[in-house]
DNA sequence: TTATCATATGATAAACTGTTCATATGTTGA
DNA sequence: TCAACATATGAACAGTTTATCATATGATAA
């Protein structure tokens, strides 16, 4: 770990920022948040899910993915408690359950939107 | 692609919701600038210069990183105009260029902080 | 209870990402 | 002009991620 040694660095101004920037237990949470929404099968599929709830197979289809593929990133979603499920006999049912990442999308929406 | 055939999905559903979705193009954008946030040096770099400019070296030690390795994601950051530098002699300074990204950090930032 | 369907899961391969190391660039002061 | 310094960059390697394939699970209807 070559950091550049004491020579260049404005300490004071290190010190002061270093007690700005939130704990690393909550940098690594956003972390998480940003890593779950930076694909685009998992991004598609929340995207979906904010219009309404969708069945593994409709999901599929809405992101041209396997249904495979599909399930696997529902259920990292769903480990992060980012979407919830249901079932109604063979089907289950997707919805979101974080209404935080919806607000981070829609966000970062208006972001792309006008731009 | 073995995308579950027609028997199974709700035609309309799928249909309406695949109205609502973005463009591709913006998806894009979207996942992105969210990749641009889920890397946990990225992420320091930028909330360390929420707080003010600093140099390359100073991030460096802000990030425990090497100056190389902050090196590259600063040309990352600065590639999707995150971020910008000036230099002044020897020394580059970087700073947030990108109040989006700012308010994405922000509303990332309340989320973790309250649970 | 068995066949079928919708979904889930484990293993694997391919692609991608981030750090390191070596080296290059650009600036300053001697 | 040269040495020293801050930063940048390219190549390479390790670790991670994602889709696929094969198979498993759980539910329904015959």
């Amino acid at each position: 770990m070559d950091v550049c040694d004491v020579r260049c660095i404005d300490e004071e101004k290190v010190r002061k920022t270093q007690q700005s920037l939130p704990c690393n237990e909550n940098i690594s949470r956003m972390v998480d948040i940003f890593k779950a929404l930076s694909d685009p099968t998992r991004l598609k599929i929340v995207l979906a899910l904010l219009n309404r709830e969708h069945c593994v197979c409709d999901i599929a289809v809405l992101c041209s993915q396997s249904d495979s593929a599909v399930s696997h990133q529902l259920r990292i979603l769903r480990t992060m408690k980012i979407v919830k499920n249901r079932r109604q006999g063979k089907i289950m049912y997707y919805s979101i359950n974080d209404d935080h990442v919806v607000s981070l999308i829609q966000m970062s929406l208006d972001h792309v939107a006008h731009c």
